[in-house]
DNA sequence: GGCAAAGTTTTCAATATTGAAACAACCACG
DNA sequence: CGTGGTTGTTTCAATATTGAAAACTTTGCC
């Protein structure tokens, strides 16, 4: 069960024996290169996957996936289990840690989740824009019920159709939040309100709970609950801007090869 | 502008240019990824930052990180300003994300890490072993004094020296826990306990406060909070193995060649 | 305007990367 | 105890990537 990744799916491939018209081509971009960040997605999907997985997902010769998934061990951005298999290494986490710390929205929206959580009980989450029509999950904490909603941090959706697409095209109605039952999967029902800042929509928060213990009128009482929390947030994040505002360069350089 | 970037650099060793021994070079890596993956470093090292930059402090010819950053740039690993300058992308945010909330320590330290700032009100810290003989601090909560410690999350530093390092090591007293002074930068003080769990060390819990507000007493209380938290996380972790517990193959997914 | 610095694009010989095929292990099964 | 299927690994001709330099654009500054 994947979810992720099955997003990129290389938009040609199957049969590449005519194509000779090609020309448009890739705008220079490295083959390599797209080659390897496809393999780490791949491998960043799964708790772990093995080498012919990861190839086949990928659609490369085994050969060529372990040499790059063996670079990128060698960085650090993959590990390898004992048995061969490989998970996302160390130096990811790095990166992925230090890029999350510096979207302050993650930060800032912690106070609230955890506010959502304590009057629900549901897991709550942020959302933020991804790349192609995606959305992204980047934070959560987690609800309280026995039955709850489990960890979908790190995971991406499209937007279409979705009550999260829709807070983050800020195409949502007066109440300032939208909800959705059994869309994505049955039986969760997503409350989401868009963080609206003065450049526009940072991100979105949502509410996921089984729908069996969300009725209507408490749907609504959540819905005001994150559309109250989202609007608070968007205020802090209009007061406080997002990053340093000169093009200052920091001079400190870290990370060791 | 330019300026500073030349200056600090790697610390060691003054001339670069050789590296002739090569012995480690070509272990069947490929050098077009690895320097992909050192120009991702080099953007997630600073908020945003020119090609310029970013070309010198990896070393390499303006074309060929052009070439690179903007394959990065298609797959959304990196962004890119109005200006021009590059930043971290929404993928490796996605990627980051996805792996740490893979981390089960990063979910299980917070209540731990929390306390620790309700019992001192000093920023607390979790720290995981990175790649090449390095720390990686993953998580924080912050304090709540009005001068305190904040966000290391991403930051790496070298194990060797450093309190974090020895804990990570499980290089430490009887006290279970070390502190140290002023090591790293002056006026820090850092106290650092290892989660030991069956396997080894699992991580670290790190404190860190400054100077003129820790005296001895006090650096001996929060020593026994930390070394108490981190105990109680290596039982947890004990108790609650990381996920996929066996050796279990790569499940199913069953292709048709 | 004119100068300097930075970003972008182009070219093509020199060099690095690729992948089909071959191998060695391993596993499951009859 | 093979047989057939799978995986991880290595090899080396065929192919893609590289980078110095030059040209051009843009931007900032005096």
């Amino acid at each position: 069960m994947t979810g992720l990744s099955a997003a990129i799916s290389t938009g040609e491939s199957g049969d590449m024996s005519g194509d000779v018209s090609g020309a448009i081509a890739s705008n220079s971009t490295t083959r390599t290169v797209d080659r390897a960040l496809a393999l780490l997605a791949e491998v960043c999907a799964e708790d772990s996957i093995s080498l012919s997985e990861c190839a086949r997902r990928a659609q490369l010769p085994a050969s060529t996936a372990l040499r790059l998934l063996r670079t990128l061990e060698g960085s650090g951005f993959v590990d390898r289990d004992y048995d061969g298999s490989f998970r996302a290494g160390a130096r990811l986490i790095q990166l992925g840690a230090s890029a999350l710390g510096r979207q302050g929205i993650v930060r800032l929206a912690e106070p609230g989740l955890r506010r959502m959580v304590a009057a629900t009980g549901e897991s709550a989450y942020l959302a933020i824009l991804g790349p192609n029509e995606t959305a992204i999950y980047i934070a959560m904490v987690e609800g309280t019920h026995a039955v709850r909603h489990t960890s979908w941090v790190g995971r991406s959706l499209p937007l279409a159709n979705l009550a999260v697409g829709r807070a983050l095209l800020d195409d949502i109605g007066p109440a300032g939040y939208v909800a959705e039952r059994d869309r994505l999967e049955p039986d969760v029902t997503a409350i989401v309100a868009p963080i609206r800042r003065p450049g526009g929509v940072a991100g979105a928060l949502s509410l996921l709970g089984p729908t069996y213990r969300i009725d209507d009128k408490t749907l609504h009482r959540y819905g005001d609950i994150v559309a109250d929390e989202a609007r608070s947030l968007g205020t802090q994040l209009g007061i406080a801007p997002p990053r340093s505002p000169g093009p200052a360069r920091t001079p400190r350089q870290e990370t060791g090869t």
